[in-house]
DNA sequence: GCGACAG
DNA sequence: ATCTTGTCGC
């Protein structure tokens, strides 16, 4: 089936009515394991990577990976048709070895012009908490709320934007979490003298290397 | 038409 | 996102 950017949007928007901005219910505090997910590529071959990671122990329980051609291109708005099948399969290898009580994704949550990121996308499929990571603002605008840069779509605080030195990322809710949640499990994760949180960095670093290991099967 | 534009 | 070594800056 051709992808097509209409019946794209129809999706996005149509799904977006069923996210949740719920709180997790466990304090933040309670948490131990973050999931962590991230795509990199060679052309147009892609590799996703799914970790999960013990914030207490700061260290990777497991990780799983997923490669394949990808034949939609990026499109501002539309990244999880080309990601999301590569990320819920190294997910689903991950989600059977291990439980992960919140997942990080490389993307935006609702601050997406139809409420709909990649992370809102993941979350719902699998109806899990999900909070979207991402080094630069798709959309939204940046309000100063309580001495903080909240993130707004639709008079909505969609999530924030934290700062770590020169390092600034957009925090946004996924699914089934609230913005202060993401905000405060975000910052609990980020090292300083990294650009991301480690669920998402270790993701990151991870597939980079899937990539040049299976580049050798092309 | 012009500018914006996750990864 | 990716192409890419050494190099300038905090």
């Amino acid at each position: 089936m051709k992808f097509l950017i209409e019946n794209a949007k129809r999706a996005q928007t149509f799904l977006s009515s069923r996210i949740c901005i719920t709180s997790l219910g466990t304090d933040i505090n309670n948490v131990n394991v973050v999931g962590g997910a991230d795509v990199s590529y060679k052309k147009d071959w892609g590799c996703a990577t799914a970790v999960a990671y013990n914030i207490k122990s700061d260290s990777i329980l497991s990780y799983a990976t997923y490669c394949d051609k990808v034949s939609i291109p990026y499109i501002p708005g539309f990244l999880a048709f080309r990601e999301a099948p590569l990320i819920i399969k190294a997910l689903n290898k991950l989600l059977n070895k291990v439980h992960i009580e919140v997942l990080f994704i490389n993307g935006h949550g609702l601050a997406h012009p139809r409420k709909f990121g990649i992370a809102s996308h993941i979350g719902l499929i699998f109806n899990m908490p999900s909070i979207g990571i991402a080094k630069n603002l798709l959309y939204g605008d940046i309000v100063l709320r309580d001495n903080r840069e909240a993130i707004v779509v639709e008079n909505t605080v969609v999530g924030y934007v934290l700062v770590i030195n020169s390092h600034r990322i957009y925090v946004t809710i996924g699914h089934r979490i609230t913005a202060d949640e993401a905000a405060s499990l975000a910052m609990r994760t980020w090292k300083k003298g990294y650009a991301l949180p480690e669920p998402i960095r270790l993701a990151d670093e991870i597939s980079r290397k899937e990539v040049k290991k299976s580049a050798a099967n092309l």
